[in-house]
DNA sequence: GCCAACGTTGGC
DNA sequence: GCCAACGTTGGC
């Protein structure tokens, strides 16, 4: 099973909606890397919820209910999206800050690549993470 | 509010 | 096909 990390600006769509609905289509990614990505995630795959500009923190876990379909909000019919579904909150959120500090996470698109919206994160970055976090 | 990184567009 | 101009993202 493979894992990921999906940013949102919570402005526009922030972990406590996603938290309300059973499923949120994660359309407007226009990044063909970041698509890419979304086309390598299977059912069941799971993805950090980052808080991004505001925040600046994973504060929870979503699962991929349904895999790469083209996006509906894509004229183009280039580009595609997943639903994703909210599986738990972390139990303390991991920042930016820490995730920079720690020498485990260095490699992590998220710092080496800041403005790439969608990412693969490896199974010992996931472990490091949630071990952080004190989720579990 | 500024700026670095980077993708896209369009002139040549 | 190159590259300057410009727009967007996102951290600070």
């Amino acid at each position: 099973m493979a894992y990921f990390l999906l940013k949102s600006e919570p402005d526009a769509w922030s972990w406590q909606q996603q938290q309300k609905v059973k499923l949120d289509p994660w359309t407007g990614v226009r990044n063909h890397q970041a698509a890419n990505f979304m086309k390598a995630m299977r059912l069941g795959d799971t993805a950090f919820f980052y808080h991004s500009n505001i925040g600046k923190e994973i504060v929870g876990i979503v699962e991929v209910v349904r895999e790469a379909y083209p996006d509906p909000t894509d004229e183009t019919g280039k580009f595609v999206c997943v639903n994703v579904a909210a599986k738990e909150s972390l139990a303390r959120p991991v920042t930016l800050a820490e995730i920079k500090l720690n020498k485990k996470l260095q490699e992590m698109h998220l710092i080496r690549q800041s403005r790439l919206s969608v990412m693969p994160v490896t199974d010992a970055q996931w472990r490091e993470i949630i071990r952080i976090s004190n989720t579990k």
